[in-house]
DNA sequence: ATTGAAAAGAGGTACGCTCCTCATTTATGG
DNA sequence: CCATAAATGAGGAGCGTACCTCTTTTCAAT
């Protein structure tokens, strides 16, 4: 008993294998009486186009473009290559992915971009973008040019944006500052350290820390979160400052970016061996970090799940199908040095 | 430019369609001069396979079946539930899918079951049971029969399977060693349980827990593994025993399943509340003991990417592919009450 | 040079589907 | 009832690959 396929629909259908293939992809010219003979053979045989033989014939090309923030982070760096790594397999047939790269501080650049690579005829795109109101009428734009769009990482919630791949951030700062108030005891001052406030998985993510530290770790206090902009300087003289003034500092949450240079801060102190540090993303730094014990803990997202995840769903948006919410979720993973993947 | 195919080889090599499709389909008949011929213009073209196309021409059908423990297992559950999932969404690429539930406890039953599903023409099979010398037997059996073997969850590293599907369980047991270590603030006595210590995977994460605390919380000592066989009753005197006598009891880490009759039996003590208690694998028992406080951490494995990751490699060994060892290492999971997926 | 097997070429059919054309049937309004 | 448009049927080509048969070429051993 194999696969019904459109011939089997046809004769159970009655009709002919034009005409199903007229039900099947929406091409008009059929009475509304036959179209539901064509569906309801459908729901009895319980055919399922192949949608491989289907790519194949109609010589489907995806065409997807990935706006991912240029610069030293080593995330963006980590999420290229995960990209590079589904464009070789096979996840990736009949698709073409182009990556563009924008600055992530400049706005207008990120718009113009935005509208440059929409000129050529493209199907979808994916974009790690911050918010801001310019960003928000491009990806206007684009679906009024019939892009599928899909937000990576972090999102824009009220951009008509059709989907969001990532994880949910106030989780993630909720399961660290679960982490955090048990691995330091219960009781301190705690350092957040971020690279921008102006992305709002940082947002999100201070927002979730605080809730569980509030609710879970009263004696806890968690000091005002400092913004570092990629600036290795200030980072270190910040660092350094805090942990000279607060003599009651037992951990440091390193919220987005940057952990490289929070890292090179924290080498810098004698006390610091005693500090709990729990940071966020797997990159290289943090993974040996994790395994020199600088770092105690690394909240991640999978990034090959991220990339192959926004594949899929801009896949399942070019052809109208549904998506599958529960596969697309991403996990907040806990990294320890004992579980690193 | 668009992908290379078998015809653009030809014309690239210089040889007829014939030729490439010997070649490529290690087919005899053909000199090695050919053969080198070809493979230099598959290179030089980075021409591949579309493996779908193929497998439309082929009428490939893979015929795999999950042999998977029967009983009240709600692991075991769970695996049946992804994989019926899984058999939703793989049903578009010409697999057929066989669930076979074998009652763990009887080794004689799992062979004889073993020897039943290779009788009609199967490609591949993954087993989820115990080690036993019989069972060894068996998949030497199947692999002379030419059945593609992937052993899930509990290796059984010294059969003749192909493939290991599943996470590490030492690396499991060290990261729960760690957690647990933390959690308890490095001093006290942790009661380890688990249903049976005749599954490797039982043993393993012993030794994991049990060399992390030796190194990193020598003042915290590991009471003997506590076997409960199913048995509720035993579990909850077990238990009740240990809570009233050791009076320096601190944590309660739970290896295998059985979760579901620990839970039962701490519910009944009064000092519970202050047990930190690590427990594997993700189930609607232990989801609910999370959100309940009942349960501090859960070791976990994604049962979803278990399962196609089973498929995958089933897939692989039978086209003779190569394997994507870093997709199909599957990640330890930490799961809090905060990243509950 | 002849023979014979091995190697290579040529060409066709099929897989499930899309998309096209052209012929034929059916329904509808005048 | 006929003209007309709409709906349907019939059939074919092609997507990239596999696999089959039948011929032709190549090359070494005689």
């Amino acid at each position: 008993m194999s696969r019904p396929t459109v011939h089997d629909i046809a004769k159970e259908a009655g009709v002919s294998l034009a005409t199903v293939d007229r039900v099947l992809n929406a091409r008009p010219g059929v009475r509304e009486k036959t179209i539901t003979k064509v569906q309801e053979a459908v729901a009895r045989l319980g055919y399922v186009r192949d949608t491989y033989a289907a790519n194949l014939a109609r010589q489907r090309q995806y065409r997807f473009v990935f706006v991912l923030p240029d610069g030293p982070g080593q995330f963006a760096q980590s999420l290229r290559s995960a990209l590079h790594e589904a464009y070789a397999s096979q996840i990736a047939d009949r698709t073409v992915i182009r990556t563009v790269r924008v600055p992530i501080g400049d706005p207008h650049a990120i718009v113009r971009t935005l509208q440059g690579v929409h000129a050529d005829g493209l199907d979808g795109i994916a974009l790690m973008v911050p918010e801001t109101p310019q960003v928000r009428d491009a990806i206007a734009r684009l679906k009024d040019a019939g892009v599928a769009v899909v937000t990576l990482v972090s999102d824009l919630p009220n951009s008509r944006r059709d989907f969001f791949v990532g994880i949910n951030n106030s989780a993630a700062g909720r399961a660290a500052g679960s982490l955090m108030g048990r691995f330091v005891g219960g009781r301190g001052e705690i350092l957040v350290v971020t690279n921008s406030l102006r992305s709002r998985d940082s947002v999100e993510r201070r927002f979730g820390f605080d809730e569980v530290m509030a609710r879970d770790f009263p004696s806890v206090s968690v000091l005002p979160s400092v913004e570092a902009h990629d600036d290795p300087l200030r980072m270190a003289r910040i660092v350094t400052e805090v942990i000279a003034r607060r003599k009651a500092l037992v951990g440091v949450y390193s919220m987005g970016s940057g952990n490289l240079t929070l890292l090179e801060a924290l080498r810098g102190n004698r006390r610091s061996g005693r500090l709990v540090v729990i940071a966020h993303e797997l990159t290289a730094a943090t993974r040996q970090a994790l395994i020199d014990d600088e770092i105690d803990a690394v909240i991640a997202q999978n990034v090959g799940h991220l990339i192959r995840s926004a594949i899929r769903v801009l896949r399942s948006l070019c052809d109208d199908l549904p998506i599958y919410e529960a596969q697309e979720r991403l996990r907040i993973e806990v990294v320890l040095k004992e579980n690193l993947p």
